[in-house]
Parts: C-alpha cells; structure tokens; sequence
RNA sequence: GGAGGCGUCGCCUAGUCUGGUCUAUGGCGCCCGCCUGCUAAGCGGGUUUGGGGCUACAACCCCAUCGAGGGUUCAAAUCCCUCCGCCUCCGCCA
C-alpha cells in the first residue's frame, strides 16, 4: 500500500507512476474524493463524540429526576454519534480499497511500458559457441535423464504434471547450490532462516501475494492457510506489527524453503523439463531498511545474485523491468537472465525487488525515528533456485553427455563432474 | 480432541466480581532538568500507538486504542458473544 499522505502532496507523481505501469490513474482522484469524504466525517463524528462524553459526566453526576431527564436527552446524541461513525468508517474502507489496487510508485529511470519494454543494463559472459565446438547440445531434460539427475516421468505420476524427481547427483547437484548460496548469504551477514511455508490470509495478503498473484497461490481450504510461493512471506511477516531497530544498519536475512505455485494461466508454456513447475527450491534474501538506503541495499542484492552467476560461469543479462511488469509491491526491479543454450534465449534465474515502504505498510512494520516511528523499506532477491540447474546442465555439457561442475560447487557436491548413466 | 487458567500503554503490575470520580495505578527501565569534583544516590518532570483539527511539520485541542472483532448501555478495561495466542492437566499420535 503506497503512502495516503505522499498521494495528498503530491498526486501528480501517482498518476505518472500508474500511467508508467499502464494502470488507471484516475483511482488517484477516487481516492482524494473518498479521504475528503473520511475526514470531513471523521471530524463530525469526533465532534459529536466529544460532546457525548462530556454529557456522560453529567449523567453520572447527576441523581433522580435530573438524571432521567438528561438520559433521555442524550440518547438522540447517542444515535446520531452511531450513524456518523458508520459513515466515515464507510468513507475510510472506499479509501482503503481504492488505494490498495494502486501499485507501489515507480523510481525514477524506471522504464515505461510492459513485459518487453525492459532495458538491458549489462551482457556479461558470451553464450558458449557450440557449433564451433562440433556438436549440437543436448537440453536439460535429456541431459538429466542421461546422467540419472532429472526423472519427470515419476513426478508425474506420483503428482502430476510439472512435478519431478531429483535423483542421485540431480538432487546432491541442487543441495549443492542451495548451501554454496547459504554460505555466501551468512558470509555476506545474513542472518539464516527456517521458515514456514504455509501462511496465514493476512501473511500473505501482507506481503502482497493476493492481488495479481491470487490464481498463482495453493491455498489449503480446510484449514485457510496458504502455501507459499516464495520465503519471502515469511520473511516478510516476520516482524509485522513490529517496531524495530535500525540504528545499527539494516536487518537482513536468508532461508531457503521449498516454493509452491499453482502455474494458472501458463498451459502449453514451458511444459518440457523443470524450467517451470510447481514446487523447487530457492534460497531467498531479505532486508529491512530505512527508506534511504533502500537503493544502495538494492545494488549490493544484485551484486551478490552477479556473484554467484559470475562464479558458476553462466553467460547472463542483467535487465531493469519495466514499470508494467513489476507487480505491486516492487518500486524497481533487477532481473537476471542466464543463457540457455537450447532455446537460444536468456532466462530469468534470479530477481531482486526494492519494495520501498509498500509492503512495510501493508504488514506494518515500522523502525523508531528521532520522533516517533515511520515505515521501514524492505528488499528482497534471489540468490539460487531449482531453475539453475537449466543452465548450469546446459552450459557445461560436454559431447559425450557428461557435465562439469563447476569449481565453486565441487566442495558441496563431492564430485567434479556428472557421467552418463547405464 | 476435552477441561481449566490467563492476555492492561518497553518489562512487571493495580483495576474486572459490584459499569460512571479510569483523564488506566504503582514499580523498573529509559529521556530531560535540578543538585553534585566525577559517577551513583536524592529531588522534579516526562515516557503506548494510530488518526484528525489548528498550525511554523512547534505548542495546544480532540477522537480512537486495555489480545482481535462484534454486541448490550446514555456510558464498557469492567457485562455478553465469536475468534486468536500463551500456560496447566487429560486424551490421541509418524
């Protein structure tokens, strides 16, 4: 939820920030029209309501015949108190929902337009040539069915389609990334994290999962909980309705858990191999902020997802999401898309969102200020994922159907190289 | 799953039975000031959070806030209902 009060000063700034994202700005205006309507309720209401208190003094006060004749005059106040406060609690709940379909507020540079109007900010590493190397790739799924890494066909049967299995090397593979990357987070002073991963409507309302994302999300009807599709929730909810501390720098977390979504709406996309399926693994970053170092916590995010990708030797591109393609809570958004070289296409693997005080407000979460309190800031960013693997299997590859690990992994995976099986 | 107890403004706590003088008591901690070689002690004051009004974004005034939400009442921390959390005991169990 954006600021009410930034929305009064400044409403301009709002509506070019909807207009940016391809939104309606005209729920600008609704939302000045409905908070003059709350406040100028509220203060009648408040008015009425003083005078009903003050009268109650004299009621007690008062004995016989006196105090029947001052009941019987504030009961008519007593009443009209009642209907005024429905009204601007009426006028507040319009407000409120207006100003919750209004996504968070661009940051400047930004760029205009929807899912393809993205700017490359960089191009590191150069896709692996393999036509000069004398032979044609083999993608993710032959080649983890090769080395007995990625068995799909039992995922399904077992759950259905877009579930798998990871099997012997596959599953040391992935465990290997998530604790090259839980390492590098508490390196880094991330503070290690298990999570839930099934949340509570308003957790997960909170972080801002049951807007555009609603289809997206399991939801377990019997006992009105929701899985989650990312760690994020949860380190999101962690401190809601918290005042927290942050006078000595940011509060930054980790964890990685298994992540649930429903795919809704991507039938026939993607439907080979586990680029994208209803459960994996990510190891996610999360962290609170002041609202002014949002924007430097926002470049190191980045630069620890670069790192790994860097060091795992994937050719990748870093991009800068468009306005229309950021979700609600994110005010900036960094993608980072690796080389896939069967599909001659970069690849989302990690995204990193600066959510300002958007989720902060909804979840409330606030830091003590000199006077009083304010809304914290909150970032998040991915530092490995199942998803990885697609690139790491299809990179590395050799002719003969083997894979090289690479170096960093090879503490954690106790073997330099993956061979073909049976 | 069953029975009982508890939830008060950072922490502890009074108030709930018997609704109004609660503008929520006291202690600890913390902040400001006085006093004082320094510190401590002592003394005085302040210290929930959110919102609104008026404004210099001050001061001040008002409204809400006693786990959450409803209800009864002229009036609710206090009475009634629902929910949530914690504790104790019993039952059940990978």
């Amino acid at each position: 939820m954006i600021d009410i009060r930034q929305l009064r000063e400044d409403p301009e700034r709002v509506r070019a920030s909807q207009r940016a994202r391809g939104e309606d700005d005209g729920v600008v205006d609704a939302v000045l029209d409905a908070d003059r309507r709350h406040r100028s309720g509220l203060s009648q209401f408040e008015s009425l309501r003083a005078e009903q208190k003050s009268f109650g003094k004299k009621v007690a006060a008062a004995k016989g015949e006196e105090k029947q004749a001052l009941l019987a005059e504030v009961k008519e106040t007593a009443a009209r108190v009642k209907e005024l406060e429905a009204a601007k609690d009426e006028a507040a709940v319009e407000r409120d929902r207006l100003l919750r379909s209004i996504g968070n507020v661009i940051i400047e540079g930004v760029p205009t337009g929807g899912e393809d109007d993205f700017v490359t900010l960089e191009e590191v590493g150069s896709p692996r040539d393999f036509a000069a190397e004398g032979f044609e790739p083999r993608d993710h799924l032959e080649l983890g069915e090769l080395l007995g890494a990625i068995d799909m066909s039992r995922g399904a049967k077992v759950s259905g389609s877009r579930f798998y299995y990871l099997t012997g090397p596959g599953a040391r593979l992935e465990l290997a990334l998530m604790n090259l990357a839980l390492d590098r987070a508490r390196d880094a002073g991330f503070v290690q994290m298990q999570v839930p991963t099934l949340v509570t409507p308003e957790t997960m309302a909170g972080a801002g999962f049951l807007d555009a994302h609603a289809d997206e999300v399991y939801r377990l009807e019997a006992d009105d909980l929701f899985l989650t599709g990312t760690s994020e929730v949860a380190l999101a909810g962690f401190h809601a309705d918290e005042i927290l501390d942050l006078s000595a720098g940011p509060r930054r977390y980790t964890a990685m858990s298994t992540c649930y979504r429903r795919e809704a709406g991507s039938y026939g996309k993607d439907t080979r191999g586990i680029i994208r399926v209803h459960q994996f693994q990510k190891v996610e970053m999360f962290v609170y902020c002041r609202p002014e170092d949002a924007e430097t916590q926002h470049e190191s995010l980045l630069k620890w997802e670069r790192g790994m990708l860097d060091d795992l030797g994937l050719a990748y591109r870093v991009i800068d999401v468009a306005a229309g393609d950021l979700g609600g809570p994110a005010a900036r958004k960094f993608d980072c898309e690796a080389w896939i070289p069967t599909q001659g296409a970069y690849r989302e693997l990690t995204s990193t969102s600066n959510c300002t005080t958007y989720q902060a407000r909804r979840l409330n979460t606030r830091e003590r200020a000199e006077s009083g309190t304010r809304m914290v800031a909150t970032l998040n960013g991915t530092l490995a994922t199942t998803r990885f693997l697609v690139a790491l299997l299809e990179t590395h590859q050799q002719a003969d159907g083997s894979v090289t690990v690479p170096e960093v992994l090879r503490p954690y995976t106790g073997f330099d190289v993956l061979t073909p099986v049976g």
